[in-house]
DNA sequence: CACATGATATACAAAAATGCATGATCCTTA
DNA sequence: TAAGGATCATGCATTTTTGTATATCATGTG
């Protein structure tokens, strides 16, 4: 059997099947109506030779032929992304679009005075900020420039090291004035504890270095970085906090700061990027902004 | 203006101009016409909102936009391939296509056989191989499985470490009979050398340890490295070779075997694969056949 | 139990993409 | 210099794809 190579809208058809679970969600959300999305579904069972869906009334199951083709057209859609993206801008200014990837506690507290800085210069820089704890793959070209915290190990990436941020343990003067303030490591048995998920390179790295700061000892738990941040904030107890991040707050005390991690941090993007003035300068004005984030020498640390 | 998502066709077609410079040859390739080709593109420069060829009567130059794109469309292509490949075998039996990419000699001259057993064990196993002394990305899913002189260092590898293959310099017992034999590095330069291109790995590293011999002084230079096998096999002159490879040969003799050069060998592939019942029996049996190569200690070195 | 909601499948009309034929231009070659 | 070959552009008929409307079935709710 000679199979023809199907169309590659087939292709963002079926992951939006996928993804939506059924023809009618799929055919909103790619602007067609269902019988298209019925038949180009049916046109690409045929075309590979396996069913894809399981169709019911209800909505359709993937096989698991599907969900093996699935990280593919997750791919195709990225990098689909991607080059629309890398078109969106013209050639030899600073616009068009610039997708970035960072953490969630950098993304939400660290990078938008620096971006906003970016943006003042050039004003038509459209910038996605993409701010996770998940790790985003830089190869798929989720995106385009990426804040990372383990170094980059792939070879088509451009990469720059920022600076060992450091992690240390505080909490309110409230909470402090109230539950006293530890003097052990022993003493925080006492106290309430703000936890954190254990899917960030962070907490894995801290896990091996204080096993005894094992989850069950926590008060306060949330697999959402901003709002151990803000329980943090608002005195719900004693966590972590990066410690350039602590300083701009006074009322946030360091406390055991025999206690420390290090969070490694790298700015990368790919190689090919380099050539592209958007990206390029933001990718500088990244590195550029965080080196200052971690050490603020020149006193231009901005509002 | 707001930028509907163009058809993702519009893509291989812009590719396939791109590849082939036209789009009378791009019409050819697809099975399409050159109008609708040309509309296409069209259609696509109007998407984006920029041009991507200037016309012209004699073909079709890329723009720089065009160029900034092509990488894109490439992995968009290589993708798809991929797609296809993983959706032509059925889940749970070894069937549908695999492709291997590795270099020119491994891929000729020791593949071979270690395939053809592969196959001979599962018949409803297709094997792509793609010999080329190019590296291959193989986060672009250009193969499913890679055999690499360097070893991997992307995170998404399933990477198994060979051993290290020696290569040492070596000639025909006829051309060694006529012009003498070598007994000092210093003797070379009387010899006829045959050389190779600047571009693989093992070039690279051998320059480094042995820069006197470099390209001046060959007679016979190639960027094909299995034409320079052949020219060491018929007698063309002194070259290097790897070892396990010569053994089979019993006219090549080992010339200066104080001169080494080691290539360290891995086989990788996605981590997606490994449940892809295909790819992990061949990922295996590389394995194992390449290793056999190596250290032939079991007496089934095949024939 | 009736009814509203949301799903897939199908028939037919409308819209869009494609192919064909042709013309114009440029480069190569005899 | 003239002919041949290859290219892109354009008008028109045809094929293909898409949308509309409707039928049917399952599920959850008052």
């Amino acid at each position: 059997m000679i199979l023809t190579e199907p169309s590659w809208d087939f292709y963002r058809t079926f992951l939006a099947v996928l993804q939506h679970g059924s023809l009618s969600a799929a055919a909103r959300d790619l602007g067609l109506t269902q019988p298209t999305i019925g038949r180009h579904i049916d046109a690409l069972e045929q075309a590979i030779g396996s069913e894809l869906f399981t169709r019911s009334q209800q909505g359709l199951m993937p096989t698991d032929a599907a969900l093996a083709l699935k990280p593919y057209a997750e791919t195709l859609a990225s990098t689909s992304a991607a080059l629309m993206r890398a078109a969106s801008g013209a050639r030899d200014t600073v616009s068009g679009v610039v997708r970035i990837s960072a953490s969630e506690v950098i993304g939400a507290e660290v990078l938008p005075p620096i971006i906003a800085a970016i943006q003042e210069a050039h004003p038509d820089l459209v910038v996605e900020l993409s701010a996770s704890d998940m790790v985003e793959d830089l190869l798929q070209r989720e995106a385009d420039i990426a804040v990372r915290m383990i170094a980059p190990s792939q070879d088509a990436l451009l990469a720059r090291h920022i600076g060992v941020i450091p992690l240390g343990l505080f909490a309110h003067r409230r909470y402090l004035d109230r539950y006293g303030t530890p003097e052990h490591l022993g003493d925080l048995g006492k106290h309430r504890l703000i936890g954190f998920d254990r899917q960030t390179a962070f907490v894995r790295a801290m896990m091996k270095r204080y096993p005894m700061l094992e989850s069950p000892s926590f008060a306060f738990k949330s697999d959402h970085s901003i709002v151990l941040l803000n329980a943090l904030r608002w005195g719900g107890g004693i966590g972590f906090c990066q410690v350039p991040l602590a300083k701009n707050n006074e009322d946030l005390v360091h406390v055991l700061p025999e206690i420390e991690i290090s969070l490694d941090t790298w700015v990368a993007m790919h190689e090919n990027l380099r050539s592209s003035p958007r990206c390029r300068v933001t990718f500088d004005a990244l590195v550029a902004g965080l080196r200052n984030y971690l050490n603020p020498d020149t006193e231009r640390n901005g509002r």
